[in-house]
DNA sequence: TTTATTAATCGTATATTTGCGATATAAAAT
DNA sequence: ATTTTATATCGCAAATATACGATTAATAAA
């Protein structure tokens, strides 16, 4: 962009889109789905599965882990993975409470 | 990207990622809360409230309404905009299935 | 009909993201 | 000590996203 204006938000507004940046990538839900699906740590299996090279998924795991969204630790030469369950929960509980504050009322007639 | 490798992963997959990248944007969030504040059609007032020009606020809305989030009709001179739960909804309660699949046996000792 | 008014679209500049090969790092295995 | 293995990081090229002014389009108001 000409100027970033992502200052001029609020700071829960940037939070919750760093947020859904975090998961706006396919690449990055398949690695979660991996995470997910295991409930455990996953140890260098990544690179295997996916149709990128050890690079890439090495990048799209340091941007999870930079949102917050995965703890890593390394151990030498292989790594170790999870997801951070908490920082899910209230990532998603600040979005459903943004977006469904109101829904009660929801079925207006509209547009 | 030299070459895009997103039809690499699962429609499923990329469907969720595309939800999260309208989401992606502290501009996109703002609309998004004042739409579900109001719960009913904005007709133009976006522009006023938002520290963006009338370009960008148009081509943010287009967006969110690529993506399905919000529905909008324009009347001649003036538009109108609301949030369409349905999709929200949708998107959200796969975010949660996915992740939250197998968290009941959560809190593994991890990495 | 002419003149606001409101919002979409076009063109363009700049920033960021994505992806990969090459290289660096660090422990384990030989 | 050297080699192997697994992963992070660097540097680059290409694609996308962001932002805005200018223009267009379409109705309402005069």
């Amino acid at each position: 962009m000409a100027i970033h204006k992502k200052e001029a938000f609020t700071q829960k507004e940037q939070e919750l889109a760093e947020f859904a940046k975090a998961l706006a990538h396919p690449a990055r839900i398949a690695i979660l789905k991996l995470l997910a699906q295991k409930n455990a740590c996953i140890c260098g299996e990544i690179v295997d599965v996916l149709p990128l090279s050890q690079s890439t998924v090495s990048q799209h795991l340091k941007e999870l882990k930079n949102a917050g969204l995965i703890d890593g630790s390394i151990d030498g030469p292989r790594s170790c993975y999870c997801i951070n369950w908490k920082a899910f929960e209230k990532f998603m509980g600040e979005f459903s409470f943004l977006f469904n504050k109101l829904k009660v009322q929801q079925e207006k007639a509209c547009c």
